[in-house]
DNA sequence: AATGGCCCTTGCAAAAATACACGCAACTTC
DNA sequence: GAAGTTGCGTGTATTTTTGCAAGGGCCATT
């Protein structure tokens, strides 16, 4: 069954009894209605009206059309009630996603959000790849470094992180503490598999230390900061991650170099519906204690 | 929600995931596809799909109207698969109409048309009034007289019901048997209220008898004829009625100008159908034993 | 019996929807 | 990485649909 629209006009006629009268609720000429019925009739090889001088009477098939089309009349308009409120109201799914390092600091925000919006139901998406937000993999990204420029995705800036560079008392307690840049370079440091890492700070390092001095390498952030806890050797960590843990000992004091700036990312068709620029909104509130 | 084709238009694309695809499925060119798809969101405002290389994916809305559609999508299904079903097969309600009169002749006939469709509903109407069949108030109506000649109804002969003039035995033995026409006229007679009756056997009574001799009269022909068979006058009946009594005494032997033809009359949207067919067919077979 | 109103029907012109064609971007494969 | 495939986006021409207006039938009322 093709042209639903067809169907559509025969429930209006059906409904009405009337060619004129259908025609006016549907907004088209009498001759429209017409035409739709007898196309309707010729492709179903069936009457559905009986024509006479006062309108139409609905034929047997044309009484089961008329439920049926009843029944999707109401569907619909339902069905854009749905969407229409969708739009405007806080409901539904929120998909989050970013970097696994950044949970600590957004589950709190997402929960704060949920006490706001008690109707939306929090994905909270980490994996090591990008997702994809035109894919529909995601409502909101949160991304770190380089501003992201995909196309179709609006890209805000969101806050930057301070990172220092820290050791753990227990690697002080047994090497010293470096007091000059000569010194530094005799330490033992933690840093990323990665040696090509784009990150301002890691250049830094590459620039300011040998590479023979950097004694443990992994490719996830949290093995590193553990190392560094562990005492294994300097490192890289975040102000506010650092300052939380009692036996951290500062060995520079952060760079404006190393602030690694953060991005918040929506898809362009989903940036300006109400659910997400409610969760932007209290993202940014939450800002004050937030983002290690 | 005007416009029920392009929610069939977005609900293919969200089913098959591209534009292109559901342009194939539609039959249809992709830009029309699009356009379809672009004037539902704007008419709605809210974005059904993220477009992105590879296709489009729902949003929270789209799949909303997936879901929707689907189910209308089906519901049109079975509609059509019913309505051609309901064209080809004998089945649903069969509307008869026709005098009362022939209420004795027409009931067995009906009977056993059920019997030989089973799945048919029939309903059997008898009123003074004639029934409108453009109005869908019957499927099948029995006329008697005149050719009936209204637009749009298709009209059959049917049958002729030969009509004579009878008195019960009780009449006859009390007044005797009239021999001559001239002894007609001292007799009594039952006959019709309306004494411009169009019947040609009550015209040949007016042309007979004189007005004064008729002693009885009905509007009603089953009245007229429990008036014979009491013995209230001469009057007409059937051949085949007062055949299957057995103390009717033929009176004059029925004329030819007497004959009453009947009609069997569809409604030319009708009459093509299985139903109908299959009904008239069944009825004219069943004639050997029919009609008073 | 005549008349006015309502409604359907149909030919023709205008308007709208559609197909076509080309361009572009992303992904795949060799 | 270069070529091929897939899929979307947009301006223009064509086809289809629609609106218009005149015609005719039926019904109810006068």
């Amino acid at each position: 069954m093709d042209n639903w629209d067809e169907i559509r006009t025969a429930f209006q006629v059906a409904r009405l009894g009337t060619v004129s009268g259908a025609a006016d609720v549907l907004g088209v000429h009498h001759a429209t209605v017409i035409r739709h019925i007898d196309a309707l009739e010729t492709r179903l090889g069936v009457k559905l009206f009986q024509r006479h001088a006062r309108g139409y009477t609905a034929t047997e098939a044309g009484e089961d059309l008329l439920r049926v089309a009843q029944a999707t009349d109401d569907q619909f308009n339902q069905l854009v009630g749905r969407i229409k409120g969708r739009g405007a109201s806080v409901s539904g799914e929120l998909l989050v996603t970013s970097l696994i390092n950044f949970a600590p600091a957004i589950v709190p925000a997402l929960k704060s959000f949920r006490d706001a919006y008690p109707d939306v139901i929090v994905r909270y998406l980490t994996d090591d790849r990008v997702f994809r937000l035109e894919y529909g993999e995601a409502h909101v990204a949160l991304r770190a470094g380089g501003r992201p420029n995909e196309p179709d995705n609006v890209v805000q800036e969101f806050k930057q992180v301070s990172i220092g560079l820290y050791a753990a008392q227990s690697y002080v307690d047994k090497h010293g503490q470096p007091r000059t840049a000569e010194e530094l370079k005799s330490h033992q440091f933690v840093s990323h598999e990665n040696a090509e890492s784009r990150a301002p700070f890691y250049a830094w390092l590459r620039a300011n230390v040998p590479a023979d001095q950097i004694v443990f390498r992994s490719s996830d952030q949290r093995v590193l900061e553990e190392a560094v806890i562990e005492g294994a050797g300097i490192g890289f960590m975040s102000v506010r991650e650092a300052s939380s843990r009692p036996d951290m000992v500062e060995i520079m004091p952060p760079l404006e170099d190393w602030r690694v700036p953060l991005w918040l990312v929506t898809h362009v068709d989903l940036h300006r519906t109400a659910k997400v620029q409610a969760f932007l909104k209290h993202l940014k509130e939450y800002t004050a204690e937030l983002i290690s």
